[in-house]
DNA sequence: CTAATCTCTCTAGCAACTATAGCTTCAAGA
DNA sequence: TCTTGAAGCTATAGTTGCTAGAGAGATTAG
């Protein structure tokens, strides 16, 4: 049986974190020592490296539990677990896009340089004046 | 003179987002109409143009504050200016790398594919079982 | 003058935790 | 057995960058 500092020491996640998804109901309550303290076992330790996991890739919370309902039925069709996947993938592709027009952005904001005082600084001036920038790199998180 | 809607629809920043940014002290609080109305000039809406650009270039607001006193100063030296921006940059590769690694992954799983039920998924297995995975994606946001 | 649209303040909520306060329980050494 | 220090408990509030709602007052078009 482990107490939740041993959990969280061999999961990575933090105790206040475990708590934390317990209450969310992400993690079943487990059972309570006889001063009130919680216990578990190896299929809790199991469930919490999934959502670390999880976690770890990105997937949201909402996302994870989702597929933590699904492993509970392994009769169940794949195709959901499947889809989950895909839009995180889709996700993540499309911050990667956004990022990388940022990047180029800013990039081109450094290259254009400062010289000496903010008056003639080129970072502040396109920072002020949107027009000044190559790409559109506008809203959309 | 403008009120909040037309400086919103102006800049494209909503309006709770404006009397936010004024709260936390990004925007100076504008002069009032008689009935207590808030009356921007061009100044504000440059100023405002200015906090969304780089909103938009995903700075922090901590880091466009800053930016914005150094904008205040013209014969202020431009090198903290270029600082925050080449972090920033810096802070937006190191996400792309991460995300990348992500994509990796998550192609990984879906390529591997699930057979019709759960209990021979391997997307499900690969989030249970971190060892499946071909690279480290650990933590460090 | 009235109706529709803005605007005002204030509070609460989102994700996904993290930190703090003030308390109780547990494990190990003297 | 006692004591001390670490680890655990609950509950609340803070983080970032907004967004949404309630309920009231202001402004403007017809």
């Amino acid at each position: 049986m482990l107490t939740i500092g041993k959990l969280a020491h061999e999961t990575g996640v933090k105790v206040p974190t475990i708590r934390y998804y317990e209450q969310i109901g992400l993690l079943p309550e487990p059972d309570r020592s006889a001063g009130n303290q919680r216990l578990y076992d190896g299929a809790h330790r199991d469930r919490l490296r999934f959502v670390r996991h999880a976690r770890e890739l990105g997937f949201p919370l909402d996302a994870i539990r989702d597929l933590l309902s699904l492993s509970d039925r392994p009769e169940a069709s794949c195709a959901a677990a499947d889809g989950i996947v895909r839009e995180q993938l889709h996700a993540v592709r499309e911050r990667i896009a956004r990022l990388q027009a940022l990047e180029e952005e800013l990039a081109r904001m450094i290259a254009q340089g400062c010289h000496g005082t903010i008056a003639d600084c080129r970072v502040i001036e396109v920072l002020g004046d949107h027009a000044l920038c190559a790409h559109d790199h506008a809203g959309g998180d």
